[in-house]
DNA sequence: AGTTGACCTGGAGTGCACTCCAGCTTCTAC
DNA sequence: GTAGAAGCTGGAGTGCACTCCAGGTCAACT
């Protein structure tokens, strides 16, 4: 099964161009092309463009993704540096959530002072027009 | 008590360079100066940049900073307002929390694929060595 | 009085990750 | 056989959030 540009797009949630564009900085291998020259992404592509913007969710810089995909090229060899990559990725992510969780304390701490603003100011306004 | 520019990047953990940047962009208001022209951060200054610093990292683009730094100028009448746009940005966060965790699920999926494939690896190497 | 270091201003430059464009080719449908 | 949609290329442009720089001022120490 192949795919053309746009439903390759559609299905991985990027556009035309970043497709191309990722083609370009060699973080994704030129596709096939079909007779007329068309890129035809196979499925394969699909799940090495599924995994990049996972990688890219979770705030991959393109440098390090690029990195990756280069070692990938090398095969079994390069599974330790591979791994290497994600685990210092995965330490990245979590403190991330981390810090992620905190500051929606404060969000929460914060939204919950304006409930009370604006409770005690409907409150006045109440009595006010009573 | 006040601060140089100095000690209030380091307090909040932004550059000096970024602070009157903030300043220009109209993000945070112009600090007192002291007798020499320089800016005097108050203990205020420090805190609504420590709440603008848990907005950026909780990825709230400087937009939206500046509006929710422009309807505070507005004092109480714009709580409201005010309340509203965290409410949304805590629903971003909250997908980003959810998108976060997920990508990690797979990150961790292909960190045990590498573990599985390095332990293969090595016992290859302990068989061929034997 | 002179040197050093922190700070000042306005403006230019940077890095990242796209995004858009002009001008061309190729398939598909009528 | 022609119109229109989809795709192609190389290159330029965009938006964001800083970051850096030149040339100057000011205060404190020696």
């Amino acid at each position: 099964m192949t795919y053309a540009i746009a439903e390759a797009a559609h299905r991985s949630g990027l556009s035309i161009d970043t497709l191309r564009y990722y083609e370009r900085i060699e973080l994704i291998d030129p596709p096939a092309r079909d007779s007329g020259g068309r890129r035809a992404y196979s499925d394969d592509d699909l799940n090495w463009l599924a995994f990049l913007t996972r990688l890219r969710t979770t705030g991959m810089p393109i440098k390090l993704m690029r990195e990756y995909a280069r070692l990938r090229h090398q095969g079994v060899a390069s599974a330790a540096p591979r791994k290497r990559i994600l685990e210092r990725h995965r330490e990245d992510v979590l403190a991330r959530l981390a810090d992620l969780r905190s500051c929606l304390d404060v969000l929460d701490y914060k939204i919950d002072n304006y409930e009370r603003m604006c409770a005690a100011e409907t409150t006045e306004l109440r009595e006010a027009t009573a």
